[in-house]
RNA sequence: GGGAGCUUAGCUCAGCUGGGAGAGCAUCUGCCUUACAAGCAGGAGGUCACAGGUUCGAUCCCUGUAGCUCCCACCA
């Protein structure tokens, strides 16, 4: 009757088409039924024009495990998706498209509202790629609520955040030294720099006194920057240079009179105790600077060359200018000598370019203020950092936050909604071009040029995307969200701002949980890297072992927040492991004549039933809890090792007897069984690989119409069976070392053999020759009590000794070595066991579980070791 | 300068709140046993980085050392 599977697996016939038949049935979508309990996730939005890579798959991998498991346990499970629009990110993309595609045309050669166009249709050519490759992962996202950082919103989310922050003073416009990126032409945030270490050098220049002969040596790693210089400082402690305090040096080169301070920012020991002030190109000087009137001159332009105040030098890059004004230094024997230096550079964290520190006019959320609630709720425990030491990590950084720049000289963005009144000055923040002016009444505006950082939008992603300003019926059911799932790498950008801003407009946690995971990381431990090129497709992956198994790979052996090293042959395991369970459904279909789901009848139970059903509960049990608790991993391997070595390797082979025997009631009791534990474990397993546990699932009997909407499994206290459980797993144990001693002896297993055990727990034994036929080689057993042919081989465990007779076969000094080695090795675990039960600190502290545990253990070794002497008396 | 993590089998890694260490891959031996050679059965392989401490008992907790990795700060 059954239906089939096709022989051999392949994820390719089924992975799709089970994928839309999800989709077009709506799975995905939680149900409107408010009484459930929610749960809800909202999905880390990837670069709207980027494409997938293996930290996304590892991401999603991670959230659909987590979504799928909530949605079977009853919860109405909610996955939000959308994409970001990564404002640098996307715009450099489309700026290089025009370069090399569109003969060489710039931005501003389309002007803001063209080229904001452009990107749009950019956007449209590309935005849906991302989506759907995460849909080949499997991911069972709500494709309803997709969600765009830039959609209408999220837009008006952004503006409203923007504006109650202005206006409550916690936005400001300041000038101040930013990071400036020349190539991408903008400010960029603290958290938008990499430094890394470079080889450079360091400079020591003359700066002489104003009239007089003497001279200061001050020390710099950017000799371009003194162009810029409004001052010297010194060490007001420092005796070398107390005198000349409050004189005047010359800047070489120059010429321009700058004076000479004291400041307790200089450290005396570092240098030449010497700093020479740039304002205007270096955060430290720009604050001495304002402390001390320094005159501030900007020398550096937009495109890191040299400006109009730079003299002799305007025109010339940064670098050039630093090459001619060393030399030029040298010449007028201004420099002194230079020191090979190491130091470290900042760079832009999206095109590498050096940073320029800069004093430029941005726009600031001051974050002292909204700093304090975001740390409060992490150290009170109320949001939680799996693992937890990542919640030293946010608050070491929200502790000693600055403030942070949102502005961006960028077009593609959220355009700052501030508008200035051309007429009187006014600033104001309003979501559309004010009327007229409140302070003027005129009516004549124009508004901020600059985007807002992308970050700004994703910091409101939890709400914005449930629809906040507004009061929707999501935003009140799902929100607060239970978990995000995240890589470490982005704390910092990402979810510490969704954490103060969620505090400060929703006066809630945006969420209960943070889970982080780790990179993924190539072969050899390096970061994956597009210029490394050692990035490995997950699509690809996918094309050839099918997506179940990238998800098994990426779900296991690993731990939150480690990272992991990928390689294809752990896919290949994975594809394995599914093979396996395709192979297993196969023979259980075959072996299949009942038309339904039944859960077996316990008073019908054979052994083996009671124990596959005890053992399977326990797993039910575990793997619930270990989702639950987020050790993922763990509940993976205990799965597969459930399925293959348990299930499979056991269970399947001690029935095969039973399923043949068609007609009588132990069959139908087995196909029950099987069915039941299979289908069951199925289900456990679906959140990992969603595609062949449904393929599978559906094809044997079954209730309700797909598994991912089926019920998660329950632990069952009717399955709990003791005795018998420990019964299989002594014989077992007993076919084991029967098979084992058979391989020491090179006895093929073609070669039958009769079997005799020897035994006082002859229960246990006394049905079991159909295992040891078929699993021991034996050709039938015999039970008793006292076995004497001395012409056989010998096999003790602690509650039987087993004797095959295979007497051409038999060295007589080798048995009586190979016993008496034994018999040493267990005396030795007695002798370790009775040394600690004699210790009387032992018996009296340990736990009585403990010190019970390893009498039982003592009582088993020496049964063993009695068994091991009888055995060798015999061949005597 | 501050902080975090890692060090377990040849390789990649698990090991939940302390009670004589596991998996996958690789390797060796034997098997086409009527679901699966992408497989079955069996084996070998580890002073759990090092040194102390706490404890009846430490791979696990504490201190220190070494090596590797990362994050933050940015002394010109």
């Amino acid at each position: 009757m059954a239906k089939e599977l096709n022989k051999v697996y392949n994820p390719k016939d089924f992975e799709d088409r089970l994928y839309a038949e999800w989709t077009e049935k709506g799975y995905f979508t939680p149900s409107d039924d408010h009484s459930k309990k929610p749960f809800s996730i909202v999905i880390p939005p990837p670069n709207v024009t980027g494409q997938l890579h293996m930290g996304h798959a590892l991401n999603n991998t991670l959230q659909d495990i987590i979504i799928r498991t909530k949605r079977m346990q009853g919860y109405n499970a909610l996955w939000v998706p959308g994409t970001d629009h990564a404002g640098i990110a996307t715009q450099i993309k489309v700026e290089e498209d025009l370069r090399v595609n569109h003969n060489g045309l710039t931005r501003y050669d389309l002007g803001r509202e063209e080229f904001l166009n452009r990107v749009w249709e950019w956007k449209g050519k590309y935005g849906s790629r991302i989506i759907n490759q995460l849909k080949k992962l499997g991911s069972s996202c709500d494709w309803t609520r997709e969600r765009f950082t830039m959609d209408e919103t999220c837009s008006k989310a952004v503006k409203k955040t923007f504006i109650t922050l202005f206006n409550k003073g916690l936005i400001y416009k300041g000038y101040r030294i930013i990071n400036w990126c020349p190539k991408c032409a903008t400010a960029l945030s603290d958290a938008e720099v990499d430094y890394k270490e470079l080889d450079g050098s360091f400079w020591h220049i003359k700066y002489p006194i104003e009239n007089s002969d003497q001279y200061l040596v001050v020390a710099t790693t950017r000799p371009e920057t003194m162009l810029g210089d409004t001052g010297i400082a010194v060490h007001p402690d420092d005796e070398r240079y107390k005198d000349l305090v409050g004189k005047y040096a010359i800047l070489p080169l120059v010429n321009r009179r700058i004076p000479i301070v004291a400041d307790e920012y200089v450290d005396k020991d570092f240098g030449t105790g010497c700093v020479k002030m740039t304002p205007c190109h270096d955060p430290n000087d720009f604050e001495v600077g304002k402390r001390h009137n320094l005159e501030q001159i900007k020398v550096i332009d937009e495109e890191a060359k040299i400006n109009k105040n730079g003299g002799a030098y305007e025109g010339l890059d940064r670098y050039e200018a630093r090459k001619k004004i060393v030399s030029d230094l040298e010449k007028e024997g201004y420099l002194v000598k230079v020191e090979p230096y190491s130091h470290n550079v900042g760079h832009c964290y999206r095109c590498k370019t050096v940073v320029e520190p800069t004093a430029s006019e941005q726009w600031f959320v001051s974050m002292k203020p909204l700093a304090k609630p975001a740390i409060d709720i992490v150290k009170s425990g109320e949001l939680e950092y799996i693992p937890e030491r990542f919640a030293k990590i946010y608050l070491n950084w929200m502790e000693n936050i600055q403030d942070w720049c949102i502005s961006r000289q960028l077009w593609w963005g959220h355009r700052i909604p501030v508008y200035y009144c051309n007429d009187c000055g006014k600033i104001i923040a309003a979501e559309d071009t004010p009327d007229k002016c409140p302070q003027c009444n005129k009516s004549n505006f124009t508004q901020e040029e600059d985007v807002l950082d992308t970050w700004f939008s994703s910091a409101l992603w939890p709400f914005s995307t449930l629809g906040w300003p507004e009061k929707t019926e999501d935003l009140e059911y799902f929100y607060p969200t239970n978990v995000l799932v995240t890589a470490y790498d982005i704390i910092t950008f990402w979810v510490s701002k969704m954490i103060f801003s969620a505090l400060e407009f929703m006066d809630e946690k945006p969420f209960k949980y943070v889970l982080i995971h780790g990179l993924v990381r190539d072969e050899q431990g390096r970061k994956m890297s597009k210029s490394l090129g050692n990035g490995i497709d997950p699509l690809e992956i996918v094309d050839k072992y099918g997506a179940d198994a990238l998800r098994f790979t990426l779900a296991t052996g690993n731990s939150p927040g480690n990272d992991m090293r990928f390689s294809e042959k752990r896919v290949e395991a994975s594809r394995n492991f599914a093979n396996k369970i395709w192979n297993a459904a196969r023979f259980i279909l075959m072996n299949l004549d009942i038309e339904e789901f039944n859960q077996p009848d316990i008073s019908k139970l054979e052994d083996e039933d009671k124990w596959i059903l005890n053992a399977y509960n326990t797993l039910v049990g575990e793997v619930t809890e270990n989702i639950e608790k987020y050790e993922l991993g763990i509940a993976v391997s205990k799965l597969y090792d459930f399925i293959w070595d348990v299930f499979c390797d056991w269970y399947i082979e001690m029935v095969k007897p039973r399923l043949s025997a068609k007609g009588t009631e132990t069959n139908i009791t087995a196909q029950n069984t099987i069915v039941y534990v299979f289908s069951n474990t199925l289900k456990l397993l679906h959140p990992i690989m969603p595609f062949i546990t449904e393929e599978i699932w559906l094809t044997l009997p079954h209730i309700g119409e797909s598994i991912m909407i089926s019920d998660w499994p329950v632990v069952n206290s009717d399955f709990k069976f003791t005795e018998e459980t420990e019964k299989i797993e002594c014989i077992i144990d007993a076919i084991k070392a029967i098979r084992n001693r058979r391989a020491e002896m090179n006895v093929p297993p073609s070669r039958k053999a009769h079997i005799y055990i020897e035994t006082s727990y002859k229960d246990i034994y006394k049905d079991s020759s159909v295992f040891f036929e078929k699993l021991a080689s034996a050709s039938g057993i015999t039970i008793t009590d006292n076995y004497s042919d001395e012409n056989s081989v010998s096999i003790i465990t602690d509650n039987a000794k087993f004797y095959i007779p295979l007497n051409e076969m038999l060295d007589y000094a080798k048995e009586l070595e190979r016993l008496t080695k034994e018999k040493e090795k267990t005396q030795g675990e007695i002798d370790r066991i009775e040394k600690k039960l004699s210790n009387k600190d032992f018996v009296a502290k340990a736990p009585a579980a403990v010190v019970a545990a390893e009498n039982e253990k003592l009582e088993k070794y020496k049964e063993t070791l009695a068994n091991i002497i009888s055995a060798i008396e015999r061949i005597k």
